[in-house]
DNA sequence: CGCCGGATTTAA
DNA sequence: TAAATCCGGCGA
Protein backbone atom coordinates (compact mmCIF):
# COMPACT_ATOMS: atom_id res chain seq x y z
CA UNK A 1 0.00 0.00 0.00
CA UNK A 2 1.40 3.43 -0.97
CA UNK A 3 2.90 5.81 1.78
CA UNK A 4 1.85 9.49 1.46
CA UNK A 5 4.78 11.94 2.00
CA UNK A 6 4.20 14.53 4.37
CA UNK A 7 1.91 17.50 3.37
CA UNK A 8 3.96 20.53 1.75
CA UNK A 9 3.76 24.05 4.39
CA UNK A 10 1.64 27.12 3.09
CA UNK A 11 5.29 28.75 3.04
CA UNK A 12 6.45 26.51 -0.13
CA UNK A 13 4.39 28.53 -2.46
CA UNK A 14 4.77 32.31 -1.53
CA UNK A 15 7.60 32.17 -3.76
CA UNK A 16 8.29 33.24 -7.17
CA UNK A 17 5.94 31.04 -9.60
CA UNK A 18 9.24 29.94 -11.63
CA UNK A 19 10.90 28.62 -8.58
CA UNK A 20 7.84 27.16 -7.17
CA UNK A 21 6.96 25.34 -10.95
CA UNK A 22 10.75 23.98 -10.84
CA UNK A 23 10.11 22.65 -6.95
CA UNK A 24 6.90 20.73 -7.63
CA UNK A 25 7.93 19.31 -10.03
CA UNK A 26 8.48 15.06 -8.34
CA UNK A 27 5.53 16.24 -5.85
CA UNK A 28 2.60 14.42 -4.99
CA UNK A 29 -0.89 15.11 -6.22
CA UNK A 30 -2.95 12.91 -3.20
CA UNK A 31 -6.58 12.55 -3.39
CA UNK A 32 -7.58 9.06 -1.19
CA UNK A 33 -6.29 5.89 -2.47
CA UNK A 34 -5.16 8.40 -5.58
CA UNK A 35 -1.72 9.62 -6.06
CA UNK A 36 0.05 11.36 -8.98
CA UNK A 37 3.56 12.32 -9.06
CA UNK A 38 3.56 15.99 -10.99
CA UNK A 39 6.20 15.77 -14.14
CA UNK A 40 5.51 18.82 -15.99
CA UNK A 41 4.10 22.42 -15.32
CA UNK A 42 3.92 25.96 -16.75
CA UNK A 43 4.51 28.71 -14.56
CA UNK A 44 2.14 31.88 -15.16
CA UNK A 45 1.61 35.36 -14.06
CA UNK A 46 4.21 37.10 -12.27
CA UNK A 47 4.66 40.96 -13.88
CA UNK A 48 3.01 41.49 -17.17
CA UNK A 49 2.77 38.35 -18.27
CA UNK A 50 0.56 38.48 -21.09
CA UNK A 51 -0.33 34.82 -21.56
CA UNK A 52 -1.64 34.60 -17.85
CA UNK A 53 -5.12 34.85 -17.07
CA UNK A 54 -4.09 37.82 -14.58
CA UNK A 55 -3.48 39.91 -18.10
CA UNK A 56 -6.47 41.50 -17.59
CA UNK A 57 -7.00 42.42 -14.03
CA UNK A 58 -9.14 40.70 -11.40
CA UNK A 59 -11.97 39.10 -12.64
CA UNK A 60 -14.54 36.75 -11.04
CA UNK A 61 -13.01 33.94 -13.06
CA UNK A 62 -9.44 34.62 -11.60
CA UNK A 63 -9.53 36.00 -8.23
CA UNK A 64 -8.49 32.97 -7.03
CA UNK A 65 -4.88 34.02 -8.49
CA UNK A 66 -4.53 37.21 -6.18
CA UNK A 67 -5.00 35.30 -2.88
CA UNK A 68 -2.50 32.97 -1.18
CA UNK A 69 -0.04 30.42 -2.60
CA UNK A 70 -1.12 26.79 -2.00
CA UNK A 71 -4.75 26.96 -3.53
CA UNK A 72 -6.21 25.63 -6.14
CA UNK A 73 -7.23 27.26 -9.42
CA UNK A 74 -9.87 25.55 -11.47
CA UNK A 75 -10.81 26.39 -14.38
CA UNK A 76 -13.05 25.54 -17.79
CA UNK A 77 -10.93 25.21 -20.95
CA UNK A 78 -12.70 24.81 -24.51
CA UNK A 79 -15.87 24.15 -22.52
CA UNK A 80 -14.70 20.63 -21.81
CA UNK A 81 -11.60 20.55 -19.70
CA UNK A 82 -10.82 21.81 -16.53
CA UNK A 83 -7.27 22.52 -15.88
CA UNK A 84 -5.54 22.35 -12.70
CA UNK A 85 -3.35 25.14 -10.97
CA UNK A 86 -1.38 25.86 -8.12
CA UNK A 87 -1.88 29.22 -7.27
CA UNK A 88 2.53 30.66 -6.24
CA UNK A 89 4.14 33.76 -5.66
CA UNK A 90 3.53 36.65 -3.15
CA UNK A 91 0.54 37.84 -2.52
CA UNK A 92 -1.11 40.35 -4.85
CA UNK A 93 1.35 38.35 -7.33
CA UNK A 94 -1.85 36.82 -8.87
CA UNK A 95 0.99 33.77 -10.42
CA UNK A 96 -0.09 30.17 -10.82
CA UNK A 97 1.24 26.90 -11.84
CA UNK A 98 -0.61 24.67 -14.26
CA UNK A 99 0.08 20.86 -13.88
CA UNK A 100 0.74 19.64 -17.25
CA UNK A 101 1.33 15.85 -16.73
CA UNK A 102 1.84 13.18 -13.96
CA UNK A 103 3.03 9.92 -13.56
CA UNK A 104 0.39 7.19 -11.84
CA UNK A 105 1.68 6.10 -8.54
CA UNK A 106 -1.10 4.80 -6.73
CA UNK A 107 -5.03 4.23 -7.12
CA UNK A 108 -4.86 2.86 -10.84
CA UNK A 109 -7.39 1.37 -11.19
CA UNK A 110 -9.43 3.99 -10.23
CA UNK A 111 -7.79 6.38 -12.46
CA UNK A 112 -8.13 3.73 -15.47
CA UNK A 113 -12.01 3.83 -15.42
CA UNK A 114 -12.13 8.02 -14.29
CA UNK A 115 -9.58 8.22 -17.80
CA UNK A 116 -11.95 5.70 -19.36
CA UNK A 117 -9.17 3.32 -20.68
CA UNK A 118 -8.30 -0.40 -19.43
CA UNK A 119 -5.03 -0.18 -19.67
CA UNK A 120 -2.11 2.27 -18.44
CA UNK A 121 0.08 4.43 -21.26
CA UNK A 122 1.94 7.04 -21.53
CA UNK A 123 -1.13 9.12 -22.32
CA UNK A 124 -2.81 8.70 -19.45
CA UNK A 125 -1.81 11.57 -17.77
CA UNK A 126 -0.01 13.27 -20.29
CA UNK A 127 -2.10 16.97 -20.82
CA UNK A 128 -3.45 19.05 -18.31
CA UNK A 129 -7.36 18.00 -19.35
CA UNK A 130 -6.11 14.29 -18.25
CA UNK A 131 -4.83 15.40 -14.87
CA UNK A 132 -7.64 16.83 -14.08
CA UNK A 133 -10.15 14.08 -15.32
CA UNK A 134 -7.69 11.39 -13.42
CA UNK A 135 -8.55 13.56 -10.28
CA UNK A 136 -12.32 14.05 -10.92
CA UNK A 137 -11.48 17.84 -10.81
CA UNK A 138 -14.35 20.36 -11.31
CA UNK A 139 -15.31 23.68 -10.33
CA UNK A 140 -15.72 23.05 -6.94
CA UNK A 141 -12.35 22.30 -6.26
CA UNK A 142 -11.59 26.11 -7.07
CA UNK A 143 -10.04 27.79 -4.05
CA UNK A 144 -9.49 24.72 -2.32
CA UNK A 145 -6.22 24.94 -0.17
CA UNK A 146 -3.96 21.83 -0.90
CA UNK A 147 -1.72 22.48 2.18
CA UNK A 148 -4.91 20.95 4.26
CA UNK A 149 -5.45 17.35 5.01
CA UNK A 150 -8.93 16.15 3.55
CA UNK A 151 -9.42 16.28 -0.28
CA UNK A 152 -7.12 16.87 -2.68
CA UNK A 153 -3.52 17.24 -0.85
CA UNK A 154 0.13 18.16 -2.42
CA UNK A 155 2.71 15.85 -0.27
CA UNK A 156 6.14 16.03 -0.33
CA UNK A 157 7.17 12.94 -3.38
CA UNK A 158 11.00 12.31 -4.78
CA UNK A 159 12.77 15.25 -6.73
CA UNK A 160 13.60 14.61 -9.95
CA UNK A 161 17.42 13.80 -11.02
CA UNK A 162 17.23 16.27 -13.89
CA UNK A 163 15.06 18.96 -15.35
CA UNK A 164 14.17 20.49 -18.50
CA UNK A 165 12.75 23.61 -19.89
CA UNK A 166 10.98 25.42 -22.96
CA UNK A 167 8.45 27.33 -24.20
CA UNK A 168 4.86 27.42 -22.93
CA UNK A 169 1.89 25.61 -24.84
CA UNK A 170 -1.26 27.01 -26.85
CA UNK A 171 -0.76 30.31 -26.02
CA UNK A 172 -0.50 31.68 -29.55
CA UNK A 173 -2.42 35.39 -28.24
CA UNK A 174 0.59 36.40 -26.06
CA UNK A 175 3.21 38.43 -27.15
CA UNK A 176 6.53 36.66 -29.08
CA UNK A 177 8.00 37.31 -25.89
CA UNK A 178 5.85 35.65 -23.72
CA UNK A 179 5.39 32.88 -25.65
CA UNK A 180 9.27 32.32 -26.26
CA UNK A 181 10.14 32.47 -22.56
CA UNK A 182 10.96 29.40 -21.25
CA UNK A 183 8.65 29.05 -18.16
CA UNK A 184 7.60 25.47 -18.92
CA UNK A 185 9.28 22.36 -17.08
CA UNK A 186 9.32 19.34 -16.69
CA UNK A 187 11.34 16.12 -15.50
CA UNK A 188 14.10 15.02 -17.27
CA UNK A 189 14.42 11.81 -19.70
CA UNK A 190 10.62 11.27 -18.20
CA UNK A 191 8.12 9.09 -20.23
CA UNK A 192 5.07 10.45 -18.34
CA UNK A 193 5.32 14.41 -20.17
CA UNK A 194 3.05 15.71 -22.71
CA UNK A 195 3.34 16.77 -25.76
CA UNK A 196 5.56 18.60 -27.76
CA UNK A 197 8.35 16.50 -26.17
CA UNK A 198 10.83 19.08 -24.37
CA UNK A 199 13.65 16.22 -25.00
C1' DC B 1 -26.90 41.32 -24.43
C1' DG B 2 -24.52 38.70 -28.00
C1' DC B 3 -20.34 37.26 -29.84
C1' DC B 4 -15.60 35.44 -29.82
C1' DG B 5 -12.34 32.26 -28.70
C1' DG B 6 -9.67 29.48 -25.62
C1' DA B 7 -3.22 27.39 -20.71
C1' DT B 8 -7.36 20.79 -24.97
C1' DT B 9 -8.62 16.12 -26.18
C1' DT B 10 -10.37 12.74 -29.09
C1' DA B 11 -11.82 10.29 -32.97
C1' DA B 12 -12.15 10.08 -37.89
C1' DT C 1 -8.14 17.81 -39.11
C1' DA C 2 -12.26 19.08 -36.94
C1' DA C 3 -15.74 18.68 -33.63
C1' DA C 4 -17.03 18.87 -28.91
C1' DT C 5 -19.04 22.34 -25.66
C1' DC C 6 -19.27 26.33 -22.16
C1' DC C 7 -18.60 30.59 -20.23
C1' DG C 8 -15.59 34.66 -19.24
C1' DG C 9 -14.53 38.99 -21.01
C1' DC C 10 -15.32 42.59 -24.03
C1' DG C 11 -17.68 45.61 -27.20
C1' DA C 12 -22.27 47.44 -28.51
Amino acid sequence: MFRPGPLIPGAFYARDADLVARDLLGQLLVDGAVALRITEVEAYGGPEDSASHARMGQTPRNQIMWGPGGHAYLYLCYGIHWMLNVVAGPLGQSSAVLIRACEPIAGLDTLLARRRKSRVAPDLLAGPGRVAQALALNGEFNGLALFRPGQLELRRGTPPDSIVAGPRVGIGYATTEDQSALRRFATGASRWVSRPKLC
